[in-house]
DNA sequence: ACGACCCGATTTTTT
DNA sequence: ATCGGGTCGT
């Protein structure tokens, strides 16, 4: 074992090597993409293991479950399966929660809190505006959950942003972020940025708390480092302690969550933050060829506040960079999927796996995957929206959230009319108005007598129904395993799986909905069988809620099918591609219009460097000249970016207009911004 | 109470 | 084009 290490660990390039070998302090690892950061980093981790320094000692910290599970199957590959198992690796939110379960109690919490998805988080502001008496007609609920986020992003309390009121909105955004954090409370809830500042506010007030954690953790690693806002910033600091045996792996110019409150000032900041830090570039590439990487080098270079590197490959020049103007989103989607078929046909070392379609948003993916499924291939989905699978899903999921939490409202508050059951508005308002009398979770007055005389007979009935399957599982649920029988029972005898029938009203969408709903309850199997014992339904529906859309469609049937991807530029983060489409390079889509407005165009422009450097061989960008656009037609630009590119790097297609080389220049942000504006404006 | 219909906003990106 | 939210008729 001991010589297959070392000998894994000679083959790395020597900047790689620096970084396996550094154990003790503070460590950045500024890993350009496709240098080989995973790598890098199982490597480091079997190496520590190697030296003697106890696998459980050691926490790996990821943005995504799918960035955790890979590494851990790759540690696996590498070390014994029982050191590998022991390694702790997961999401921010995962570790946090892991804590929790056993802390939470200090904060007036139980354990069986649940936490709240966007459209809980939603429902919350509007109850709250409604309890401080406000016209919430005129209040837009999504923004202020907005800046609610942002303000617990930046570790600011609702007592401080009352305080702060600079602005004028933000006074009345302040109350109502306070009753908010009050509701959750009540309901035993938390969203997801509660999960990181309880821990952040248990490690703080009670230090021996922390202690302990420190003494289990002493060795730490984060991955996607740029990606971290203040709160995960915090964590990281008070864990890594005076030791500061931390170890983070990122890269400044694929920074792109700037919006969900990521500090690139966190890496930027690295060294002055941990005094005595080392850093390390990783530049050499292993995925490109050598144009898309100096088209990406050009395209990054004139960002501002950047470390600074230059990514090289021994790969040989490749293939210039294709550009097609297309006249409408319809051509586009075609000329890509008969160019994909194309280079299939007379290329056999080339799957349809190999390519993929990149798009800055979601919505772009409607005209390409119908392209697809005319010559009947059936792309792969990468991070879609999937909302027909998810309305029903989530309701059955609201059921079983009522199990373990009787006090999350919000769930009760989404089922209680699906399936209609007797219950209507005027009911429902009665019912909170009772809550609110008693102080008690609406789940307890549904029951009561006090209520239930208070309604129709049907209103009865379905009342009556509801709360006692509710009891009667709370009850069975109390035990664990065996989930997937009781999850169904249960949703039958709540009314829910008969109810889905007449609830949705053609018999073909009805049908579906309802096998979606069974491919959730089969689902409860499957997470039962991967545990070592029986879990309980509140592991279930945490983990369940810790998982992204991708994690809870993913192994379908024909996973290893040979499939080209569909994708957001976001979602393709960390992935490659021999062939990668980047589509709908026109502006007000890519830069995104909003973006353009609000002057974040330097991370728009990272986002288009993600874009390039996920292409190994070739890279054919496109754009359209029209687009639907809210069901009208639209006529399109091409994007500023295609000036980014090197002009002696790129091929066009006939259609494709030149842009000025004079409009390109140096392109500084604010020239950019300005342009941007200005052809906006003159729309 | 509930379903049918109309209207208006909506399209970043997601743990 | 498609969703939720609101209104209206049964």
């Amino acid at each position: 074992m001991a010589q297959d290490i070392q000998s894994i660990v000679s083959k790395l390039n020597p900047p790689q090597q620096d970084a396996v070998y550094h154990i003790e302090g503070p460590l950045l690892v500024l890993a350009g993409a496709g240098t080989g950061k995973t790598r890098v980093i199982t490597c480091r981790i079997a190496w520590m293991i190697d030296r003697g320094i106890a696998p459980d000692s050691i926490l790996g910290m990821t943005f995504t479950n799918k960035a955790a599970r890979e590494m851990k199957e790759r540690l696996c590959g590498m070390i014994h399966h029982q050191h590998a198992e022991k390694v702790t690796l997961g999401t921010f939110h995962s570790f946090c929660a892991r804590i929790l379960r056993r802390e939470i109690e200090v904060l007036g919490f139980t354990k069986s809190y649940t936490i709240a998805d966007e459209a809980d988080q939603n429902g919350i502001v509007k109850q709250a505006i409604v309890d401080l008496g406000m016209a919430s007609l005129e209040l837009d609920t999504e923004r202020i959950t907005a800046q609610i986020g942002s303000w617990k992003n930046k570790m600011i309390e609702p007592e401080d942003a009352v305080n702060l009121d600079f602005h004028p909105d933000d006074r009345v955004n302040a109350k109502i972020y306070s009753r908010y954090q009050q509701i959750l409370k009540n309901q035993n809830m938390l969203d997801f940025d509660d999960m990181l500042i309880f821990v952040h506010k248990i490690w703080k007030e009670k230090p021996e708390i922390l202690e302990k954690y420190r003494e289990t953790y002493k060795y730490l690693l984060v991955d996607e480092y740029q990606d971290t806002n203040t709160i995960q910033f915090m964590l990281v600091k008070m864990l890594a302690g005076d030791k500061m045996n931390l170890c983070v792996v990122g890269d400044d110019d694929q920074s792109i969550y700037g919006w969900r409150g990521a500090e690139l000032e966190n890496i930027l900041n690295f060294p002055q933050y941990f005094p005595g830090a080392k850093v390390i570039k990783l530049e050499q590439n292993y995925r490109s060829t050598n144009k898309i990487l100096n088209a990406a080098n050009s395209v990054i270079a004139g960002s501002s506040s950047r470390f600074g590197k230059s990514l090289w490959s021994s790969r040989g020049d490749g293939e210039n960079i294709r550009i097609a103007g297309l006249s409408n989103s319809d051509e586009e989607a075609a000329y890509v999927v008969s160019t994909i078929e194309r280079i299939v046909a007379n290329n056999p070392e080339f799957n349809l796996s190999d390519f993929a379609v990149l798009y800055r948003s979601n919505h772009l993916s409607r005209s390409f995957e119908q392209a697809f499924r005319r010559r009947g291939i059936r792309p792969r989905l990468i991070g879609g929206q999937e909302f027909f699978k998810r309305k029903e899903v989530r309701d059955a999921v609201a059921y079983l959230r009522l199990i373990i939490n009787p006090r999350d409202d919000q769930s009760l508050l989404r089922i209680i009319a699906v399936p209609p059951r007797g219950i209507g508005d005027k009911a429902i308002d009665t019912l909170k108005e009772m809550g609110k009398e008693k102080k008690l979770p609406l789940s307890e007055i549904l029951g009561s007598e006090d209520y239930l005389s208070s309604l129709s007979a049907a209103g009865k009935k379905g009342a009556t129904e509801l709360s006692g399957a509710l009891n009667k599982y709370i009850e069975r649920f109390s035990e664990a395993g065996e989930l997937m029988d009781k999850v169904e029972s249960f949703l039958e005898e709540a009314g829910y799986l008969h109810g889905l029938q007449r609830l949705y009203k053609n018999r073909e969408e009805s049908e579906k909905r309802r096998d979606n709903v069974y491919e959730f309850i089969n689902y409860t199997a499957l997470y039962e069988k991967s545990k070592t014992s029986p879990p309980t339904l509140t592991e279930f529906i945490e983990s369940y809620s810790l998982m992204d859309e991708n994690d809870r469609t993913e192994d379908d049937d024909d996973n290893d099918m040979d499939r080209p991807s569909l994708s957001t530029v976001h979602a393709s983060k960390g992935l490659e591609f021999p062939v990668v489409f980047l589509v709908g390079l026109e502006h007000g889509i890519f830069p995104n219009e909003r973006a353009v407005l609000e002057n974040n165009l330097d991370e728009e422009r990272r986002l288009f460097y993600v874009a390039v450097t996920r292409a190994k061989d070739m890279l054919f960008i496109t754009h359209s000249q029209e687009r639907m656009r809210y069901g009208k037609g639209n006529l399109q630009r091409p994007s500023e970016f295609l000036a980014l590119l090197p002009e002696n790097l790129v091929e066009r297609s006939e259609k494709a207009p030149r842009y000025s080389r004079q409009a390109a220049g140096y392109m500084s942000d604010d020239e950019v911004a300005e342009a941007l504006r200005k052809m906006i404006d003159s729309i």
